[in-house]
DNA sequence: TTGTAAGCGTTATCAG
DNA sequence: CTGATAACGCTTACAA
């Protein structure tokens, strides 16, 4: 067995009670037995047992962290390991530790929730991603157990606190970015229409076509999955077009450099025959060939935010529901050009 | 308050420590009971408290991460959301969850380990990197503390149970293909000289220089920090060499990214004036351009290996120590060539 | 300022 | 097969 609180009372000649207070660091303790209990712990190299602690004062100083599905390619996006770093950055300020449990199936993930959550292991829950109809979402809300979202929630967006990019002034921006360049015949290449991030850029990208009086085609909209294979399916089909676009919207990198791929193998060279601006601004962007023209959403300011207000939440219920922005900025680099009109 | 044992057992009208026989599936237990008191759970809605049955059975069924400095940036490097998928799956089958701190020194990483293991929090720890000298392994033997490490341990490799690749022969069967194509003036990138894993991949590489009767040349050994511009940096370098080479041996995917750039910059074209091979065959391996030809070491594997070892070690402390290598193969794609003679 | 003692929600050891 | 009861290591009234 370790060394308790009690060896060390015994050793300083208190109350366990006592060596307890000094771990607080109560106030109304006096400096002389301060210094007595500390260097007896010192002395035993006492460690407070965190579980014990934590049944007591029922709370862990932990944080759980909700990822998508480990079979969800989606988990392979750098994009994670920079939220990761967010929120293991925020959460370290303030001494929380991240706990995770995952699941190939949403099933899985939820039952790792809820035993997270009634299992106490856990003070409060941060979400990675925002499905469109979230189970979990739900169950937190019900059982008023604190939980932050990254991205927007589907629901009740005005009670549930979360740290978001403006993602559909972003996909506006980028969209007259490119009419303004001269396009008009711009695409949406989107991942899945589950993800609440898919659909709000995809409204700001039909707002500022709308705006600019330019025709919806329904033929320009695509989905796919965020990675690899993805891109290529979604090209192929918007280049067989009668009248294909002269540009993309794209709403990953990684998409992006899919599609990248397959242009060059048609023979297409970006930005000459195809523009293409693309989501995210994850560390390859800026290493493709041509690098990425991307907006970066500041992905670990998203997690390092989101670990913040958790934490306010935990140790103040009262908190009002907050709704974190953070800012994103268009990287203008090589992918980008006036189209080349034939 | 939640619903606890004792209100299952009310309920049912037997004692709390049947109710915790049941959860535990004790056998000894008569159908009968184990009916009624499975509805009281039902019907209660009632969820194991895990703090609590971690401090009574001293156990917390959680693996501690070790993770690098949340301020390295091969935090950032794809391996690491990847390894963090296998272990997670490794760990899910048996119903362990993952609890992780980080820090920015490793003093923080250091004090987190500390806490996590003094603390109670975990009953095993894998360490996701090998360090030449870690005082995290020595703290760890010296508690004798389950633990894995994902890589080969610098000292005491016989002592610790590890997952690794044979790193060593993965960079000499590379070398080795690129003197098969040709190649006799042949540049080894690596990282940090404090990561066993690049020391082990700079022995295979001067293994197998040797053995081929070709000159070791020191110049042609640099070492750079793993990603982004410390490609950069060392291509210059070995460019402005007399004799630059025609070959480079480049220690990680993303590293060979930006070598692949700054020779793209130079105005040398890949494969046809520098043959390029690089190690771990991330995601983006394939989708650079031109794709990087790359050893792919199983990334997912070396994670869900740790996992199940780990756990092995932590249900049966008489488990030998264990050494798994995780196969690699060389994953031919366009970055080699013969050289282009002059 | 410090000590006493009652929890926190389980598991585990004895009896029966 | 089941019930008391004592841990597990700490926090926190309540007393002193």
């Amino acid at each position: 067995m370790a060394v308790t609180i009690k060896d060390v009372a015994k050793l300083a000649n208190v109350a366990p009670s006592t060596v307890s207070r000094v771990i607080a660091n109560n106030p109304r303790i006096s400096e002389k037995t301060k210094k007595k209990v500390k260097e007896a712990m010192r002395q035993l190299g006492y460690h407070p047992n965190f579980i014990a602690r934590s049944l007591a004062s029922q709370s862990t100083q932990a944080i759980g962290l909700v990822m998508p599905s480990s079979a969800d390619i989606v988990f392979q996006n750098p994009f994670f390991s920079t939220v990761l770093r967010g929120l293991s950055e925020g959460a370290h300020v303030k001494h929380y530790a991240l706990h995770m449990t995952t699941g190939k199936t949403d099933e899985e993930i939820f039952d790792g929730v809820m035993q997270m959550v009634q299992g106490g292991r856990v003070d409060g829950v941060i979400l990675l991603y925002s499905k469109v109809e979230d189970k979990i979402q739900s169950y937190l809300r019900e059982r008023n157990f604190p939980f932050v979202v990254i991205g927007k929630p589907f629901k009740n967006v005005e009670e549930i606190t979360h740290v978001d990019n403006d993602n559909f002034r972003a996909a506006k921006d980028v969209t007259e970015y490119l009419i303004k360049l001269g396009h008009q015949q711009i695409a949406f290449v989107g991942g899945s229409l589950n993800m609440v991030v898919t659909v709000e850029r995809l409204l700001g990208y039909e707002k500022a076509i709308r705006e600019a009086g330019i025709n919806l085609v329904n033929e320009y909209i695509v989905h796919e999955q965020f990675l690899r294979e993805g891109g290529q399916e979604a090209i192929r089909g918007l280049l067989s077009l009668e009248r294909p676009p002269t540009a993309l919207v794209v709403s990953d990198d990684l998409m992006a450099l899919g599609v990248l791929n397959t242009l060059n193998e048609i023979g297409l060279a970006v930005p000459e025959d195809m523009s293409i601006i693309s989501f995210n601004n994850v560390i390859i962007a800026e290493m493709s060939r041509p690098p990425l023209t991307s907006v970066d959403i500041n992905i670990f300011d998203l997690g390092f935010e989101a670990s913040r207000s958790l934490i306010q939440l935990i140790e103040n219920p009262k908190e009002p529901v907050k709704r974190i922005i953070i800012p994103h900025q268009i990287v203008e680099r090589s992918t980008c050009a006036a189209p080349n009109l034939r």
